[in-house]
Formats: C-alpha cells, structure tokens, sequence
DNA sequence: TTGTAAGCGTTATCAA
DNA sequence: TTGATAACGCTTACAA
C-alpha cells in the first residue's frame, strides 16, 4: 500500500474509455471490444488497479460473501496473556504424557470448510467471526452488515440479536433444532445415530449396564443424543439413567477429568459401557481408562461421537457415529443462497444421515452389520 | 430480507435527527446526548437496522477485514460430484479398516483459527477465501479488494498475482521462504526443529539408517525439512541420501500409499527409521507398518512433523516436531496489522519456535533431555 | 460497443 | 451536542 489507490476513473482516463468500459471489462468481458479490452487490461496491470469491493458491494446492493458464525471454545484472557514469540527457536522434550493443549474443534473446522466449498461454488467469499468477549454484539453486527447471508451454529448469537438480523438478510441455524424460531435449519440425525449406536450395544454386544457421558448443558446437540440415549435403553427394557453419569465441554482435556473423577469415584465398577456425547471427550475418557489399566473394550466399551480423524487413530479405534460435517456447512450455505432467491417461503429443517462406525472400542464384532 | 431495507436515513427521520447522528451512535455513542442515543437506540430497534458494511468501507476507506488465502487440497472435481443428501437416516456398517476419507488439513485449520483470534482482538473480522479451479484469479481479486491486508500460506497464490494485489494492501506469507519476494513473512523453524529431530535419532538412539519421506515438490517446507535432515546426518558422518525415498502429499492416504510401496519394494529392510516431512503421512506410514507386522519402533523408528492432535493419539504415539500453528495465524495477522501502520519498513521475516516432542515411535527414551 | 449520469449508504469535515 | 454536505468508487439503466 505505497502509491496512491488508483480508481476505476484513473484506470478510464488512462485508457481513453469511459468508467462504464471499466466496469464491464471485469463485470461482463464480453461486451468489451477485444482491442478495448486489451488497453484496458493493460493500463489495469500497469496502474496496479484492484476495484474496490466496497463501492462493488454498495453499488450492487450485494457483497458476495456469506457470514459465518461459530463460538467460540477459547478462553479469552487466556489467549490474551499468551504471547507470541519468544524462546529458544528449537526445544527438545521428552512428552511422556499425552498431554492435551489444543482447543481446536475438530467439528466446527469441518463445518467452515463446508461453508467455504459451498460459498466458493456459488461465487461467493466467507467471512468468519466468532461473537466472544464484551464486543460479541458488534461482531456480530459487523458481520451481518457485511454479507448477503449467514450461517451460524447454535449456540453463537443471541437469540434477540439473531431475530434483529434476520430481518435484514436469510440466516440459516447449523446443529441447533427448531426452538420457536424462523430460521432455516442444518443438523444431523443425531437422535437416530445415538439410537442405532445404543440398540448395537445391547443388541450385538449384550451389554445392559451403560452410562452416558454428557456434554455441556447447553449444547442441543449434547442432549439430543443423551434423548437418543435413553430412548433406546428403554425400548430394550433397561434402566433409564435420569441424567448423564457425568458431563464434560466436548473437549479431550474435559473427557480426561471426567474419566480421572469417574474411576475415582468407583462408578466404573458395575458397567459395561460408556457412551460419550462426543469424540473428544471419549478419547479422554480412554486415556484415563487405559492408563489405569482398565482395558477396553474388554473391561468396558467406550463409544464417541462425531467420527473425527483421530478417533479413527486411538487404540483401540474408537466406535462412534459419524457426522457429515463438510456437508452440513455446504448444505447451509447452499440454504442460505436458496433463500436470497426466494425469501418468502416456509422455514425449513434439513436433517443429514449419519453413519455408525462400528469399530474396537465397543467389542469384536460378531460379523458384518447392515 | 423481507421488508425494505432501511438506511440510515430512515433511522434518522424517525428519530427526528441528523444521519450524522445516526452515525454517531454506532461509531462512537460517547459523541451522542443520552436522550438523543435513547430515541436512536428505539428506532434501530423498532426498524430492524443494520449498517452496511459496503456503504461503511467505502466512505471510511477501510472494510476492517483481513483477507486469509490457504491452497486447497481437495479434490474439487469430487467436490462438485458429491451430492449434498439421500441415502437412509442411519447407516450402521464395521469400519474394520482404518479408512482414511477426511481430506481436512489441520495445519491450516489451526493457522486459520490463529488468523480468527488475532483479527478479532484487533476488532477485525477474517474472510477467507481458497483459489481453485478456474476463477482462482477472480476468488484473490475479489478478497483482495474487500479487506485491508491480506495473509497468505505459501503456494497459494500465483506470485504474478501476488504481486499485483501487493501493491495495493499489505500482504504477509505464512510458511514460505522469502524468494526474491519483498513480502512480510512468518515461518516455523522447519530447519532446526528437523536437525534436532534428527540429531536425536543419531545420537540418541543410535540410528544410521535413516530416510526420508518428503512432501509435495512445491512444498518450501517440506524442502526445508528435508534438508535439515541432511544436514544433521552429513554432519553425523552419516550417508546422506540425494532425496527422498519417496514423496506423498501430506495426506496420511497418501502415507498408507507410501508405506505400501516401500514395503512391497523391500526398501525398508537395512533401515533403522524413516522420518517423514509432516505428521498425517507419518500416520499413513505407520497404518501399513502396523498391518504388515512391522513393530515400530523395535524394527523401525517413524517420526512425523507438525504435532497434530492424531499424531498424540497414535500407537505408539508419534514422535514429531510441533509447529505453533495458532501462533503463525496470529503474529502473520499482527504483522498485517502493523504494516498498515507502518507501510515503508523493510519487509521482515519472523521465525518462530518449534518444540521436538520425544515420544514413543523413536524408541524408549534413555533420560529426560534438554 | 460505448458513454452519461444517477444513485448506492455511509463517514467525516466544518460550521453552528 | 448536532446538522449540512461533500466525498467515497463503483454498478446500471438509458441513450447514443
């Protein structure tokens, strides 16, 4: 950013055409005369000209970029007082312990990329902002002035501020079920994936004595797999837990807690299996299991949720559901740019399959399923 | 986007004040009567307004959005084919092989998330945006000209194109050597980190056998690694390879194809350890290892590059280098911001620190090191 | 195929 | 503390 921002008026004057000429050479090159085009063209790497996405979008009446919103797991004045550089540029160290440290979340990555391949598909950008700290509502203001739709998982706006927004531009809710709103819906079949998992279990595995591990209270997804949980239980006759035996935040770090507190407390004593809310928390969960010597699946089946790559890693591979996640960021976005075409019609709820991937942390399986 | 979009003119007639005012309220409310920003307050509320973020980038002459580029590695021939639903709601089926489908990289996930967290504690929004296929130019050309300074990983972005949009917003490269460039650049410690990793193998365990798997031949980083282990085993005395053994493309498919081949070329038999350029196709690497009955590390030592969440969840966990993924988001971010400020600086190159984690597939560890 | 000109919805300067 | 008003850089009829 040395010279001065040249404008579609330099670029004109430069070439010897109108600003309209201008224009159509990026808009539509084909209604520009090949030798017009040409000069053009010319003074436009000469000059070093880009046109001005913000005129772009104000002239147009669009921007071209779809919103996504996601929450955000950090912790904010954690990532504040980190700093950024410093250190000797090489550290050795022996990590005896599977020590855990990264926050990421395998499942909302997954999902943006989703968001990104649809977008790119269609002509359009993403942009992404996460409503965290006490600014939460200008960020989330910002990003609803600045694009044509928005996607965002549950959990991410407001409730209030999500219906102001959404009478300006279609907003399309990932991962979160109908709650008396408006909005169009994303999720998986996480009650009918939790079901089958179940009804696997007891059914193929005899076993009858399981626990679930739960996710964050306010997590809809959480407790549509807990329902899917007990919904099946009951079907076979068995004991209905009221609650889940624990709850953990999704994360591994979490399900490492959990698990610690779990064989502390003895509960692990008279069960046959744990069914996690999620992956993460099932490989936590595993690693506190195996480093006490309890053995899986043998001693206790362990299942997760979600069908991210490293449950497909851990000994024993973790059985689990898998989600479509990428699909489920397409699929929203593909709804959004639906509802820019046409606003009027009802709200809709998709709900993708999911898949049951049997695998070593419930038991050997008997033979193939399905 | 029902009703009529109302503007700040609307706002302002409504409330019985100036658009000056209206403006006011948003950019800074400090400015504005108690009793005035009350009636504003009301108006915005009852009308559904949203500021447009087009209309706001072009008087102020900044979008307060940092532009993110990443490569793709997805197929996007199967993308398009993909269909987006069908199929029954559950789909129960033994994942008896540990197949591999997710085509996700969580390097980039994780620098992306560090770019998210940075830009949001400077009160900027992130749009990110992957040039593929045809209209690649098009997708940089639109990002370019919607955000007021632009991170980009290596490869990403034809250098031509790169350096047109250089002259019109600051652009920082994550993880690509300088080449002539006059670019701002952020980088791991590719070389030292893989020479430690290396020495240790050496000097700690004793291996003289040793080759290496490399990356993508466009891969700066994949190079720097490779020649940070030339370098440890040259100085070791130690024969140095002219090249890889082989090469994958950092997807651990591509580390099973690997493993495959030099098993079934018995290129593996008079080998102590092969170090591999990233962790996902170490992953691979060890998946086929595993299958065909070689132990790891008692027959053969594996390690990997990247510290990726898998590579800790792996059995036997991987021995890797851990590149501080966030962090590259972050401090590339910050250097943008920076040189928004201070535009005529000579272009910087900032390396940042990695960490060798010692862990199970080297071999057992004689003592705590360093 | 090209040009003219009227917006698009803000911010920012200056004056009141 | 508030109001007028001139940019900001483009798109898009409409006319030529």
């Amino acid at each position: 950013m040395v010279e001065k921002t040249p404008t579609v008026y330099d670029v004109a004057e430069m070439a010897g055409v109108s600003i309209a000429t201008v224009s159509r050479y990026f808009r539509n090159p084909a209604a520009v005369r090949e030798t017009t085009r040409e000069r053009v063209r010319e003074v436009v790497r000469e000059l070093g000209y880009v046109p001005s996405g913000s005129a772009r979008g104000l002239a147009a009446r669009r921007t071209g970029t779809i919103g996504v919103c996601f929450p955000s797991f950090d912790d904010v004045a954690q990532i504040d007082a980190r700093r950024l550089e410093g250190g000797p540029p090489v550290q050795v160290r022996v990590d005896a312990d599977a020590h855990v440290d990264t926050g990421s979340d395998l499942y909302i990555a997954e999902v943006v990329r989703g968001t990104e391949i649809e977008a790119w598909r269609h002509g359009f950008a993403v942009m992404i902002a996460v409503p965290r700290g006490a600014a939460a509502h200008n960020v989330v203001e910002g990003l609803a002035g600045r694009v044509d739709g928005l996607v965002t998982l549950a959990r991410a706006i407001d409730a209030d501020q999500l219906a102001h927004i959404a009478r300006r531009l279609p907003v399309v809710v990932v991962a979160g079920p109908r709650e008396g709103d408006v909005y169009d819906h994303v999720t998986a079949n996480n009650h009918g994936g939790m079901v089958a998992l179940t009804d696997h279990l007891i059914d193929d595995h005899r076993l009858t004595r399981l626990e679930f591990v739960g996710g964050p209270e306010d997590s809809p997804d959480a407790q549509t797999r807990f329902e899917g949980f007990t919904e099946a239980m009951l079907l076979a006759g068995l004991g209905v837990p009221e609650r889940p035996i624990a709850r953990c935040d999704f994360t591994r770090a979490g399900g490492r807690e959990t698990g610690r507190r779990l064989l502390a407390e003895g509960l692990l004593d008279d069960l046959d299996g744990l069914v996690c809310a999620n992956d993460q928390s099932a490989l936590g969960v595993l690693d506190e299991l195996t480093a006490a010597g309890v053995r899986v699946p043998q001693d206790l089946a362990v299942t997760g949720f979600d069908g991210i790559e490293a449950s497909n890693v851990a000994t024993p591979r973790l059985t689990t559901v898998r989600q479509p996640m990428v699909e489920l960021g397409r699929l929203a976005v593909a709804q959004v740019l639906h509802r820019l075409n046409e606003p009027m019609t009802e709200p809709t709820t998709r709900v993708l399959p999911v898949e049951v991937l049997l695998r070593d942390s419930c038991g050997p399986h008997a033979g193939d399923v399905a």
